[in-house]
DNA sequence: TCAAGATACATGCACATGCATTAATATGCG
DNA sequence: CGCATATTAATGCATGTGCATGTATCTTGA
């Protein structure tokens, strides 16, 4: 009656992943913090308002995007945004909602903590496997989690 | 002055390493919540607990093979054991630590939580990867964590 | 048009986590 | 041996997260 636990292939690529995931986040998350600066969770998300430009992004799509549960999203951007990071402004067209957009306090910040971003993944991926390597298991991943609005950027 | 962010191959594995594992643990934490049971990290504790058999585990080892942090499996024990689902004794030669075992009811928890796991994992990786692709996911996730004592099991 | 239900976001409260520190014991070195 | 240092674990306090629910607005369809 054995319950078989991690005998599977499936089983195995998870606690991989998970313990990747991990300890990559945690290194990440120590010398961010480190260098005296906000978590990784804040990077995310000034990040996609950067990359959604002027027009920004609806509490809702960063969501989506970032996997955040809502009331959790909804605190980090009162966060981020009474840190000055970001800007919130009523959403054309939907009273409900807002419009958030990153302010250049939040481009600079992005722009402080992106090396110590940039060297944490290196030194857990890019210096552990080859470029080709990098891209077989983006493309492994990706197979597991396919967003329902690829934006395809 | 781009910064070039997602630009690397190493860049876009992590993103979607994180997006990944994220997705899976939310379905799989919210599928166990709906059947009854604890979270994810119960089931972690008591499987490395099994695993090391009737000798039982100190804390600071569950610390290292989980990724958790001191403080916190401090606690996360607490609650576990005060379930009834493991117990907790006097290390024998170090009179500062613990030895942790899983008791029958924990045994029995391990056994109803993992076909809701199981699914879980089979629904965000067995379904949509191969065997092989598993493998050679799992192959790859490997190089990027290595634990010190990998203890082979 | 207007009522029923859906959607967007906020929030009170309980619980979990991170941080700093403490307590107790062990280890190593002079 | 004896003291300085390291290791194991717990805990007070601040912060973050999960859950349930609340409020406002939008959408749909009779």
């Amino acid at each position: 009656m054995k319950d078989s636990t991690s005998a599977t292939p499936a089983f195995d690529a998870w606690t991989r992943l998970v313990r990747a995931a991990e300890s990559t986040r945690l290194t990440i998350e120590r010398d961010l913090k480190n260098a005296g600066f906000p978590p990784l969770s804040w990077y995310d998300v000034l990040l996609e308002l950067k990359r959604a430009g002027p027009g920004g992004l609806r509490p809702f799509e960063l969501e989506q995007k970032l996997l955040l549960a809502q009331y959790n999203l909804s605190r980090l951007v009162d966060r981020i945004v009474d840190a000055g990071y970001a800007a919130k402004r009523p959403a054309p067209n939907d009273r409900r909602g807002h419009l958030l957009t990153v302010t250049k306090a939040g481009k600079k910040l992005l722009q402080g903590m992106w090396p110590v971003y940039r060297a944490g993944i290196e030194a857990h991926i890019g210096d552990r496997l080859s470029a080709a390597e990098a891209t077989r298991l983006a493309h492994l991943l990706e197979r597991l989690y396919r967003p329902s609005t690829e934006t395809g950027e």
